[in-house]
DNA sequence: ATGCCCGTCTAAGACGGA
């Protein structure tokens, strides 16, 4: 069963591509984030045509996150808990039914967090506890769980071309990187380091600056895995020719294959 | 040192992104 995340900045802007990739890659499941759509105008029919069921979280204008499955959805969850006057929409979590029982899958887009000396970095930093809170939770269930999406931090100075150049950045701080490393400690694995810890692996390029053409990459885009998940873990692939497609996101897909079958 | 580029909303430029 193949999991995708892919930061698609803009669903309008990306429909093209975005379908083009749905046919080339066929995940069963795709967890997609920045699809800067309100639900009511999120291009569905399309995606479903391809056999994709449709689940958004979107807003007005910028964040939004989705869920596409050929498998059924049996549950949805909109939003993280814990903030009750947090209006982002950066979160959706889906349930399914596979041949070991239960999945969980769930698409969220972190927060930024820059600049560092704006309310932006706190919000960062609460919005990672209150993920941290939830899957302590959902770990108690002692189900295959996939935390996929843009996590906005690079965990390591290996995650980076240029590392130096994101000293004092939100998305390379010290406690951006504390609060990733919180959730190994809990038990999560980051899918791509367990198999494989080469360096140069990017998920990011910037539009500006040439960064796609000079390989200036951050490695942003992760799929954290529960215990039961990472049991499961086969082989993780990052699409970066995507992109060098035309209009391409800044973001490329990750693809994690997972050994469990729909139910 | 700063901005570079891009998408959205909405009608020329602000805002958000990383």
């Amino acid at each position: 069963m193949k999991i995708a995340t892919w930061n698609i900045n803009g669903v309008k802007a990306r429909i093209d591509n975005l379908l083009h990739w749905l046919e080339e890659s066929s995940p069963d499941i795709a967890c997609l984030q920045e699809i800067k759509s309100v639900d009511e105008l999120f291009p569905r029919e399309p995606i479903e045509a391809l056999g994709y069921h449709v689940e958004t979280h979107g807003q007005k204008g910028f964040n939004g996150v989705a869920l596409l499955s050929k498998m059924r959805f049996d549950e949805v969850n909109r939003g993280l808990p814990g903030d009750d006057g947090d209006e982002q929409a950066r979160f959706i979590e889906g349930v399914f039914s596979t041949d070991r029982g239960a999945l969980r899958v769930v698409s969220l887009y972190l927060p930024n967090g820059n600049p560092v000396d704006s309310e932006k970095f706190p919000y960062k930093l609460g919005w990672m506890e209150r993920l941290e809170k939830w899957s302590v939770e959902r770990l108690k269930l002692e189900e295959p769980l996939v935390l996929a999406g843009d996590y906005n931090v690079i965990p390591e100075p290996e995650d980076a071309k240029n590392p130096d150049a994101w000293v004092g950045d939100a998305l390379f701080r010290p406690e951006s990187r504390q609060a990733f490393r919180r959730l190994g400690a809990l038990g999560f694995t980051d899918a791509l380091r367990a198999v494989n810890q080469d360096d140069g692996i990017y998920t990011f390029w910037d539009y500006q600056a040439g960064a796609w053409q000079k390989n200036n990459g951050i490695r942003i885009d992760h799929l954290m895995l529960s215990p039961e998940a990472a049991d499961h873990l086969g082989s993780v692939t990052v699409e970066k020719h995507t992109r060098g497609w035309e209009k391409p996101s800044d973001h490329v897909p990750v693809v994690l294959d997972l050994k469990l079958r729909s139910a």
